[in-house]
DNA sequence: GGAAAATGTGAAGGATCGTTCGTATTATAG
DNA sequence: CTATAATACGAACGATCCTTCACATTTTCC
């Protein structure tokens, strides 16, 4: 291991990342292919090795283990949907009402989007969930759609506050994940995405009603 | 394998199925230790077996794989979940949105209640998940909450209605499952399931006004 | 009591997987 | 070009696991 030889790690490194980054990239492709076409029980190091067109030692060089592939799928996935949450969310052109039909579109088209990878990264859940970064990784999440909810519920006391937040978030992340479950029509999807915006702004209507007396 | 031999085979078959019978609650209650204190990846034919205190070759002699055992876990699940819905959503002295919100109530303390087993059983899922048998057993609770929605919602168009029923169905039962994975003391579950509770009457009460005009 | 059927047993087969590590290949530097 | 370090390779190891089956034990019935 290099300990010592400080100027020549910066020139050294340059060609190792170009290679490293590259595997990497085609690691998590194949991953991804390799959920979608095998799923969660079949998901191998070796495979994805294979369907990489490396070997499983090379795999084992960027990833500690097979969680932390999935681990980062997961990631990159909840990144997404966090800047999706922000575009969405802080839109101050838009009534925060019709924000939230929005999302729940939005969201809804994004969770039934290649479902397969959906469905076989919550099979392989298990082998990440209880990770500590799985917890750190919401925080994004949950930052956005607080200060939603203070924006729509003004005068709400925190503690309703905090209470409207968690099933609405609870209520888009589980349904989806559901939805997602059961491949549909384009046409059906929308109907059901409709249908859950309904409810999140029946509710959130009615709670800006209650504070409003 | 008895063929013939009609007037034995009733008097043999007692102390048979006193056996088997005996075998089988032994194996379903084992199973059930062996998810909640192992996990779904640790859920073992032979681990089961052990804490029955019988064999594997016994258990196999019963279930036809491992699978089978998980089914029918969740089989009796579905099963006790469908006669509290009927409980619930039947009680014709209260109005409609009353017992919608008795129901979310129970339903997710019901599904607090052995979070271990029911998170363990929901991971072992992709193992049944496909069975055909899967499909058969929710019609039992999807009829019943259709006839709460006709009777919720006595005007409204049935596509209106089936929307509707399937928002409400899907929300509880994928919110629930959501509960259940976070471990929370008596008073937040009990907090959680009233927020839960207040968004699935704005929505039916919405719909409800929405068919009036 | 004893033959025959039912039931119980658990070692072993066969399969899959995650991961490592000794070796081969390639890139870098002098 | 050569020595050295970085990468890539993939056979092999150890760990489970699901399931079967030849055999032992128990029960039934006459």
């Amino acid at each position: 291991m290099p300990n010592r030889r400080s100027p020549h790690v910066s020139l050294r490194k340059e060609p190792r990342q170009a290679r490293s980054n590259a595997l990497v990239e085609a690691i998590l492709e194949a991953a991804l292919q390799v959920l979608a076409k095998e799923g969660a029980r079949r998901f191998t190091t070796t495979r994805v090795a294979e369907r990489a067109g490396i070997s499983v030692g090379s795999l084992y060089q960027y990833f500690p283990n097979k969680a932390a592939i999935l681990f980062r799928l997961q990631q990159d996935e909840w990144r997404r949907t966090a800047d999706m949450l922000r575009r969405v969310l802080e839109d101050a052109d838009k009534p925060p009402l019709l924000r939230l039909r929005l999302l729940a579109r939005a969201f809804i088209h994004s969770e039934c989007e290649e479902a397969d990878v959906r469905v076989a990264l919550n099979d392989a859940a298990p082998l990440y969930r209880n990770a500590p970064e799985t917890r750190a990784a919401r925080k994004a999440v949950e930052q956005t759609a607080l200060r939603f909810m203070r924006e729509a519920l003004p005068n709400a006391p925190p503690e309703a506050l905090r209470r409207t937040h968690d099933v609405i978030v609870t209520t888009l992340s589980a349904v989806g994940k559901k939805f997602s479950e059961s491949p549909l029509a384009p046409a059906e999807i929308e109907a059901r995405a409709d249908a859950l915006a309904d409810m999140l702004c029946a509710y959130l209507q009615q709670e800006q009603e209650r504070q409003w007396n």
